[in-house]
Formats: C-alpha cells, sequence, structure tokens
RNA sequence: GCGCGUGUAGCUCAGUUGGAUAGAGCAACCGCCUCCUAAGCGGUAGGCCCCAGGUUCGAAUCCUGGCACGCGCGCCA
C-alpha cells in the first residue's frame, strides 16, 4: 500500500515549505506525487519546486535543494534527492518498506467515506436476452460497486425493471397477436430453456410488422395502456414475461460473477402511487408548472437549465427559446413521462420521497446473498429470510447508464436542485459509458448485411435483433478456453476443464469490457474477445498462476509457507532487494503496492480502465521477474527469501485487482 | 443549429493533478522451451500526438478558433 507513503511524503515537505519559506496555509502548493520515467532516478518524484520557482523568485533546482537540506536527505522513508531541473526524488528504503507494508498483506483496504452508496446498474428491458452492450454495462457497474466497497463504501446494488415500458408491451403484442398465445400458453412457454433467446428474435419481428403497416402501433398503445392500469389478461402476461426475463437476465449476469440486492420494479413505482407524492413535491416548490398555451398546453413542465451555456444574448428568438427549454414530465392526457418517474425513484433512493415500496424475497444468488424485489402488493414473506434490509436513504447515488442518456440524467440532478436538495444533486453521479457496437467482420461472421457506410462499426440494435448475445459469447469463449486448456492440461477430467474454461472465459470477458476507456466506443470483435494472448484477462489470469506455482514450490520443496516467508523479515540482510541486482524484485513490489492509489484513481475518476491498465502493467513486471530472476532455484537464502516476498506480495495484489474486477484465478491453466 | 463525446504507430488503444527520452497490445520480422507452465520472454521496425493560434520554466494533456467522426436534443424510454 503505497498511499500512506505518500501522505507522509507529502506532510514532510509542507513542513519543511512552512519552516523554510515562512509560507502560510494559502499559499502552499499542492504536492503532486508522481513516478519518473526511469526507476534509477527514483522510486517517487514531487515537483513542488517548479511551483514555486515564481512566488519564490528562485530556480527549481535552488529550491529543490533547500528542501532536501531542511527535510536531510537521509530518513526512515529513504533518500531524498534534488535532481534534475527541480525534481525532488525520493529513493524509498526497500528493506524497510517491505518490512512495514509486506508483514500486512490482509490489512484492511484504504477507507475512502463510508457513507451508504447506491449503484444502479445493469437495467435491462426485460423482453429479450442480454447482450455485449448489457455487459459493458454490468462489468462497469458491478466493478464500481467492488472498487467502491473496497474502499470502505457501504453498497446497495440495484437493478431497475422497465416492465411497463414500451419494449415489454411489443414483445407482448407478438405473444398475443402475431403468435396468439392465450395466457396458459405464455406460461407453458415461459418456462421454457432459453425464452429470452424466443423473445429475441419475436421483438425483431414485431418491429418488421409495425414497420409494415404503421396503423399496427395501436396494438403497442393499447398494451401499454393495459399494463399501466393493471388490465388482464396484458397485465397477467406481462407479469409472467418480465418475471421470467428477469430470470434468465440474473441466470446470465450470475455466471460473470454479477449479484444485485435489489430489483426495483417500475410498476411498483406506478402502484405504490410514487409518482403522486413526487408530483406534489414538485408543484408545491414551484419545479414544475402547468403550461396554459401553447403547442404544449395542458402539460406539466420543467424548465430545462442551460446556464452552462454562457453567452445569455438569447435576444429575438427568446420566445422561440423558451419554448424548446421546457422538459415535459405530465403529458397534456395526465400520463407521466419517463423523466418523471425517474424523478420520484430518484427522491426515493435518497430518501426524500417519504415513501417506501414493500418488499419481497425474489431469490438467492450463487454466493448465497439474498436478492430482494420491491413489491407493491402483500410482503408475504415467510420469515425465513429475516428481516428485510433497509433498502433506499442513500447518501450517495451512481447510475451507471449509457452516455445517450446523459441528457435525463442532467435533468435529473437538475431536479433535485430545484428541489433544495443541492447535496443530493452533488452527489448524484450519472456513471455514463459509450455504447458498444459490432466490427464489420463480427457482424459479417454473424450473417449481417453490413451497407459500407464507410464506418467501421456496425451499432448494436436489440430492436433488429441485430447483436451478440451475452450467453453466445460466453459459451463460445468458454469453448475455446477448453480447448486451449485440454493442449495443456492433459491430466485434466472434462469437468475440471470446464470450470477452468468458465473461470478463464468470465475473466476474458470481463477484463474487455473493462480496458477501454469509458467514453470510447468499443467495436465488438469476437476475434479479439477471443484472443487469451496480450493484453487480455486470461494474460492476468496467467501471471497469477504462475506466481502461485512458485509460491506452491517453494511450500512443498522447500517447507517456505506463506507465513514462514514473511516471518523474521527484520532480521534480514538485504542482499538482493536493496543493490542492483534487486532493482527487477523492487520494481515488481513497488507496483504492487500501488492497488490502493490506483483503486483511488479509478473512483475519483470514473474510469475503471485504469484499474485493468494497471493489473495488466504489474502482471508484465511480474514476467519480467519470473524471466530474469529463478525463485525455487536461487541458492544464496537470503536473496530467495526477498524474491519469495515479492511473488507473494504479487500475487496477493494481483488477485485482489482481478478480483476487483470480478475476474477469480483458476488453479492451473 | 445547440449540447456532450472522440481524434495519438498499419489496426485497437493507454498516457495520472501539465513534468524528465510519447507507451502497450495486435499484425510484421528476428531470436528464446535440459530451466518455478512458451496463454510467456527478449529484440527490430513503425509517430505532423487532427490543424492553427495562445497560456506556461515546461503542453499529447489547459484555453480560444477551426476540421472530421459519433451520440443526444420527443406529450418515446
Amino acid at each position: 500500500m503505497i498511499l500512506p507513503l505518500h501522505s507522509t511524503l507529502r506532510e514532510r515537505i509542507l513542513h519543511a515549505l512552512r519552516d523554510r519559506y515562512s509560507l502560510d496555509e494559502a499559499s502552499l502548493p499542492s504536492v503532486v506525487i508522481e513516478y519518473p520515467p526511469q526507476r534509477r532516478m527514483g522510486d517517487l518524484a514531487v515537483t513542488v519546486a517548479f511551483e514555486l520557482a515564481r512566488t519564490l523568485r528562485k530556480s527549481p533546482r535552488v529550491i529543490a535543494q533547500e528542501i532536501v537540506e531542511t527535510i536531510g536527505a537521509k530518513s526512515e522513508l529513504g533518500r531524498l534527492e534534488a535532481t534534475g531541473a527541480g525534481y525532488l526524488n525520493l529513493f524509498i528504503d526497500r528493506p524497510a518498506f517491505c518490512r512495514a507494508w509486506l508483514g500486512g498483506i490482509a490489512a484492511a483496504a484504504p477507507s475512502g467515506d463510508a457513507v451508504k452508496t447506491i449503484v444502479e446498474h445493469t437495467a435491462i428491458n426485460p423482453n429479450k436476452a442480454a447482450h455485449v452492450g448489457h455487459l459493458r454495462n454490468a462489468a462497469l457497474g458491478d466493478t464500481l460497486c467492488r472498487l467502491l466497497t473496497y474502499r470502505g463504501a457501504s453498497i446497495e446494488v440495484q437493478n431497475y425493471i422497465d416492465d411497463t415500458g414500451v419494449q415489454v408491451a411489443d414483445v407482448i403484442v407478438g405473444l398475443r397477436v402475431l403468435e396468439d398465445k392465450s395466457l396458459d400458453e405464455v406460461v407453458a412457454l415461459a418456462d421454457e430453456d432459453r425464452f429470452d433467446y424466443y423473445c429475441w428474435d419475436l421483438y425483431a419481428r414485431v418491429t418488421t410488422w409495425y414497420e409494415e403497416d404503421e396503423a399496427r402501433l395501436s396494438h403497442r398503445r393499447d398494451t401499454l395502456h393495459d399494463l399501466e392500469h393493471g388490465v388482464a389478461p396484458t397485465s397477467k402476461i406481462g407479469a409472467i414475461v418480465t418475471d421470467r426475463i428477469v430470470r434468465c437476465h440474473l441466470r446470465t449476469m450470475s455466471r460473470f460473477g454479477v449479484e444485485y440486492d435489489l430489483l426495483s420494479w417500475e410498476g411498483d413505482i406506478l402502484r405504490m402511487q410514487f409518482w403522486d407524492r413526487a408530483f406534489e413535491i414538485l408543484k408545491s416548490t414551484g419545479t414544475v408548472f402547468l403550461q396554459p398555451e401553447g403547442r404544449l398546453a395542458g402539460c406539466w413542465v420543467m424548465p430545462i437549465d442551460e446556464s452552462s451555456a454562457e453567452d445569455e444574448d438569447v435576444s429575438d428568438d427568446a420566445a422561440d427559446a423558451l419554448d424548446t427549454r421546457l422538459k415535459v414530465i405530465v403529458r397534456s392526457n395526465g400520463t407521466v413521462t419517463y423523466v418523471g418517474k425517474d424523478i420520484a425513484y430518484q427522491l426515493w433512493k435518497f430518501g426524500l420521497l417519504g415513501q417506501d415500496f414493500h418488499y419481497r424475497l425474489f431469490g438467492y444468488q450463487d454466493s448465497g446473498r439474498p436478492l430482494w424485489a420491491t413489491t407493491s402488493g402483500d410482503p408475504s414473506t415467510d420469515g425465513t429470510q429475516g428481516p428485510v434490509p433497509a433498502f433506499g436513504q442513500a447518501g450517495a447515488v451512481y447510475n451507471v447508464i449509457d452516455t445517450r442518456q446523459s441528457y435525463l440524467q442532467q435533468l435529473l440532478i437538475q431536479a433535485l436542485t430545484a428541489l433544495d436538495h443541492p447535496d443530493e444533486a452533488e452527489r448524484s453521479v450519472h456513471f455514463s459509458y459509450e455504447m458498444v457496437a459490432l466490427s464489420k467482420a463480427t457482424a459479417q461472421a454473424l450473417g449481417y448485411q453490413t451497407e459500407d457506410n464507410g464506418r467501421p462499426f456496425v451499432e448494436v440494435s436489440g430492436r433488429k435483433g441485430l447483436g451478440v448475445k451475452a450467453d453466445d459469447l460466453l459459451d463460445q469463449v468458454r469453448d475455446h478456453a477448453e480447448q486451449e486448456v485440454a493442449n495443456r492440461q492433459v491430466d485434466l477430467d472434462a469437468e475440471g476443464r470446464r470450470r477452468i474454461a468458465t473461470i478463464i472465459a468470465t475473466a476474458a470477458i470481463r477484463y474487455f469490457m473493462v480496458k477501454f476507456s469509458r467514453g470510447k466506443v468499443i467495436a465488438f470483435d469476437i476475434d479479439e474477445a477471443l484472443s487469451f494472448e496480450g493484453e487480455t484477462g486470461p494474460y492476468l489470469q496467467y501471471a497469477a498462476v504462475r506466481a502461485r506455482k512458485i509460491l506452491q514450490k517453494l511450500e512443498t520443496e522447500l517447507a517456505l509457507d506463506r507465513d514462514a516467508i514473511l516471518t523474521g523479515l527484520d532480521a534480514l540482510p538485504s542482499e538482493g532487494l536493496d543493490d542492483e541486482e534487486g532493482d527487477g524484485l523492487w520494481d515488481l513490489v513497488l507496483e504492487a503496492s500501488r492497488l490502493d492509489e490506483v483503486a483511488e484513481q479509478a473512483v475519483r475518476t470514473l474510469e475503471l480502465s485504469v484499474l485493468a491498465k494497471y493489473a495488466f502493467g504489474l502482471a508484465q513486471r511480474f514476467n519480467t521477474f519470473y524471466h530474469s530472476s529463478p525463485v525455487r532455484a536461487e541458492e544464496r537464502e537470503t536473496v530467495r527469501r526477498w524474491r519469495a516476498v515479492g511473488v507473494l506480495y504479487f500475487e496477493s495484489q494481483l488477485t485482489r485487482a482481478l478480483d476487483l474486477m470480478g475476474c477469480e484465478v483458476p488453479e492451473r491453466m
């Protein structure tokens, strides 16, 4: 763990600045700590001397030297050196660092703020199978949850189920009109395997069917109405379809190691009349108002704050502009728009609505974790699952939703502000990311006609049935992994091969989903996803497996188990660690120690790819070390021991980094 | 039109709060399995960091103005 050392170094320097230059708090610069481009220059670098050059009217180099004089070149941290044009570089005392921090490998994670935090992710329309786009959402959302938990927050994971929306209505239309199914037939069908796949195709057919004759859209309208008002048999069919599809999604996600605490059903928001309450609040505060005339006559609207646009010289177009700056919350026919429902839901998340759902136990997940669902009916708990957790009432909320909904998420935050909840608005975070498209090659391989529009990718469309289903992808990657495992682990039985292949496939896909910056469109390419070489999940797993193998050998052949490796480091001479020979080992240890810093950065910037990149770089360093520095075969006991320490620490940190991304390490591969 | 995002090696992408010689992976080429697993390692080659100004001791990074591409802007969600 490197952050405590950062803090100590930072404090030392600030202290020195106060002492030496009598700087007051306001004029103290921020002490930026970074890593020199080459290890021989030092382990940490501070650039504060550059920033002070102007105010102190001295050259950075002189300032750096004076700071070193003030602090003292040698300390228990290591050796501080003024170098280059004014850098302040620290050479960490390697043995001291290892003794201080590696002994506590199992020590608790650093704590960020311990506020209760709700993360909403996945939220797939419950009308068809999950596809690669949903996988990006879930992988990011789940990794975010794990990171926040690692940093000490208490997390509640919610999966929003839009069971009263257009997409569900369309599949119901497909079942009833195109397929002419009765309620009983739908029940039977929904219990069959891969009902989500069936609906995938049906949904695409309905889309085509509408396109053939627009008048058919009346079926959608009627179905939507019946869904919202609980009219049988539509509402009954809707309940069956969405329940079964949600269970399909949960099974798919569990294959990726993704679990939830609560399923929030939109229908419950309607039936619990959350909206009525929210509407009262919005009206009484003047956040929404009735539009008396014009294009939006009869609608309750919310003004859209576009204060981000700085030049306010809207002279002539003022009236016109005013019109476009209104967002309809309640339609003139009295129905609520999506934004309205979302405002109510968001208020509930923060405990600001003054109302609560009822809850039912939905089931238990792979890890044994209970999964709850909202309900508007009888809670009907049988009492065996213990008390209902206190859902909602969060201090912070993250909504993991793709970037296309930025505008609406912005409105949500704006509504909170208008309702005089600035703190909640501040802690209402839209975790946005770009969509997943298909590479041309992959789209063609799937048999889709791709017109040559000059774009390098083809947009996924659930509506058209164009996309790679999540389960298909996992199956395919797993089969490939199984082949690879069979090639290498000939003594393993089929079950063992399958188990390991599954772990590898999950890591391959999850790593693939987080390694890109969130602002980048992923042009999903099946060949790329199937690759296990280079910057991939399996590469990381392989490094961890190798490290474990070394530890295993040390234990079985030299009776050096994990405890023994860490025992008595105080008395161990530093041979093989702080000499030139130990540079590679030290490089590995220092990098391994940065996990806390990287986790902090990932959460601060919401850029989870930094975690992926870090883990990859760490694995690379290990592989370099692996090829240059034998451990078991090393004859000098001291050197062997320090290497063992490094391998142990690396294995522990990489395993944790992988776990943060929802990836396991197989026993061998 | 307005808003958001993206533009870095042949391809796919990193590049931290502005910092030292711009890095990975893939593809290409040349090497390395008596050695803790070659899903690995070493090496070669490959760059107008979209363009033009500006700020700074210092700019791929910040600011301004362009250009290109993507997404959004509905009484859909």
